[in-house]
DNA sequence: CAAAATAAATCCACATTGTAGATATTAGTC
DNA sequence: GACTAATATCTACAATGTGGATTTATTTTG
């Protein structure tokens, strides 16, 4: 049985962009999670601070990434589409976790829906 | 009707720092935060990250605290106290909802308890 | 009462993450 | 080929994360 690393702790707007690429699924780019956090999450990011994450969650192995074909609409560079990897998710559930465990039991103060 | 800054976008750290506070009541102190962090967190950290995260959180007027009475317990400098202020709670909140909201329909892929 | 022991906070330093403006690249349109 | 548009990449700095070392206040012990 191989040693696996264990997954390391995630930022806040690490998270935020792997739930994004989640919803979006597998041909999400930059722009694309951009709109979604400004939607759902309901705070504005620039472009390049998700694009800065995703690379840095690259790195990491947290998510892996592979070039688009030209698409005709409108010019432009290919996108760079994103998907969350294995070990991300791994990564993810973690930490969601960790803070829903702190979070239990507090319903009532944060404002949950139900 | 006055100006409200709006509450600060939260770190992960910082949240679940805010969290433990919730939980513990109004008596919490560094290492009762560590380790209520550790057994419910999951996760493993220094009482100095601790301190540290609190007293950022009060300069920004998310926390407040106050000096304890020494207490007879074998020696010791005195506890400072610390409390989750409305305006932390309200960054709280934001923050959590924000999570929670982008994290709404993917329960299956979380794993979340129901 | 001085010295030792203990509990806690504070200081300091550095690593990681957050964030966005400026710049470069690639592709379609005229 | 010049122009415009869509996107990514680069660069730089601010904020957060993290822990080791140090200091401070208290009790206990000799």
């Amino acid at each position: 049985m191989t040693r696996h690393a264990a997954p390391p702790v995630l930022g806040e707007f690490e998270q935020i962009v792997m739930l994004a690429l989640l919803r979006l699924g597998p041909d999400a780019y930059g722009a694309v999670v951009c709109g979604e956090i400004e939607r759902r999450g309901g705070r504005g990011v620039s472009v390049s601070a998700v694009h800065t994450t995703l690379e840095r969650l690259e790195q990491k192995g947290l998510v892996k990434s592979r070039v688009g074909e030209p698409t005709p609409q409108r010019g432009g560079k290919r996108k760079r589409h994103y998907e969350v990897a294995a070990f991300g998710l791994k990564a993810l559930q973690a930490s969601y976790r960790s803070i829903r465990n702190m979070a239990d039991g507090l319903e009532h103060l944060l404002g949950e829906p139900a």
